[in-house]
DNA sequence: CGCGGAGTTGAACGCATTCAAGTCTTGTGG
DNA sequence: CCACAAGACTTGAATGCGTTCAACTCCGCG
């Protein structure tokens, strides 16, 4: 669609060689339709999935059918890699826009082991980064309230999807509702209204036609107490980010060396 | 201290031989004493962790100090395999009582690998475990109400605990205080306490000295609305828990073959 | 005995929910 | 082009769950 390629997603973590070599694994791409269930909970897979463009969400419901979205997923992530170990998932995946993916086979994981385990590997830790996300999110929801909840939300899929090359610095697309952004936030849709007009009240940010528009990008970061450290970003992206953050409070870090190819 | 070692605590992913294995990979245990946080968020690290005995807790703090409690390790678990690929972790990692940890250093994993590449793999698949235990935490938050959350939590920590054989079925340790326990839920301590009191006094479960005791394990799963898929216990864990859950109401599931070696 | 940490309870406050009634957009078909 | 419907967004007012602050009890321990 827009010339995401798994080389260009992954350039921080896969060389041009590894990306081609993943690339060749992947079966022909697959669209689907907006909001389209594609992955249930408990059925049994056959398949990983590498999303190549739209915004895909993991959702979990309660007993009552009101559901928690526990995940936010980007163009250039591999959006089922659980499925290759355990079989089968233990929650619902959902598009949110018409979206592209790429399966790939679990036997063909196999043939990629073989072939170069170094970059097999690199597929357990892009999971551990994954990882990494849902302990936030828990963070997130447990521990901020609403507005934080929110501002500290888009600061990650902003830099998420900054640190890919798929936004400018200073507005980002999230392709999903306020519903949607309330069920991310656990909170009601009609809080997170109120809790978006404050943030626009207070010149932070502004979500307008599915597009994030940044007025203040430290305030969000202090506002949302954000901090980017669990995303394991390279170090150029890193230091971007921090020249991002401006004049925003975060706790002084040291950024720490990681295995980057390009 | 308890006889708890590496096979017995895996026995439904490692054959004995791939047990023995791993466990020469690691070295000689070490104590900890209490409320001590033995690795630090950003730290370096060059070794993993393997709990023998005790409970540890994952902690990462907003701005103001307070706490989000995102994990609970109980005996058995790998507690730092996402240091092994990532160098560090974006966490703090506090014990609760006295305990007791192997180290694994960093470059074991690679001779692991050489040796046994599919028990080397396993690892990979109980950190998608851990994955899949990081977003269910964030579902809890996120969706259930105060009573739930507590009763969802001690369901996931019983069966936990259960299906190694740490506890019997009526009752589990359970090493925190109501202070820890409302950290793990995102409330505070004061009203953590009045939802235990309304658990007791619904006659689900007591916490009297460290330990809960359940009166009707049924009726906390119901209004926990727990449910365990997301755990993948090996089959028969998985019938016994079923049997234990007898009168919910959770959603039908088709228990899903996992890979058991004993 | 006194200390400190953990647990318990009461009362006032406030953030977020709920329910409801609107407005604004967008896509569709006449 | 307009009419219409459906979904998304916005706003108000009442309610309630959970917080906050405070005081107090209980228990283990030196």
């Amino acid at each position: 669609m827009n010339g995401i390629s798994l080389d260009r997603a992954y350039s921080d973590l896969f060389s041009p060689d590894e990306a081609t070599l993943v690339g060749r694994f992947l079966d022909d791409p697959i669209p689907l339709r907006a909001r389209q269930r594609f992955v249930r909970a408990r059925e049994t897979l056959t398949h990983s999935a590498y999303l190549v463009d739209g915004f895909v969400g993991r959702y979990r419901s309660d007993w009552t059918g009101r559901r928690q979205f526990l995940a936010l997923q980007i163009p250039g992530d591999f959006i089922d890699l659980p499925s290759y170990m355990l079989g089968r998932l233990d929650h619902d995946l959902d598009s949110f826009t018409a979206a592209t993916i790429c399966r790939m086979p679990h036997e063909k994981f196999t043939a990629l082991r073989q072939a170069a385990p170094d970059t097999y590997d690199k597929l357990w830790r892009i999971s551990l980064i994954d990882a990494a996300i849902h302990r936030y999110w828990a963070f997130r929801v447990g521990r901020l309230v609403g507005r934080a909840r929110i501002a500290n939300l888009f600061a990650e899929i902003f830099v998420r999807q900054f640190s890919r090359g798929l936004c400018d610095q200073d507005r980002f697309p999230l392709l999903i509702t306020q519903n949607d952004l309330a069920e991310a936030c656990g909170m009601t849709p009609v809080h997170a209204n109120r809790m978006l007009g404050e943030l626009r009240a207070e010149g932070i940010c502004s979500l307008i036609n599915r597009e994030v528009v940044l007025h203040d990008f430290p305030a969000m970061v202090k506002t949302g107490q954000f901090e980017w450290d669990y995303l394991f970003l390279p170090p150029d992206i890193e230091a971007e980010v921090q020249r991002l953050c401006g004049r925003s409070t975060a706790p002084a870090r040291r950024s720490q060396a990681i295995c980057r190819m390009l």
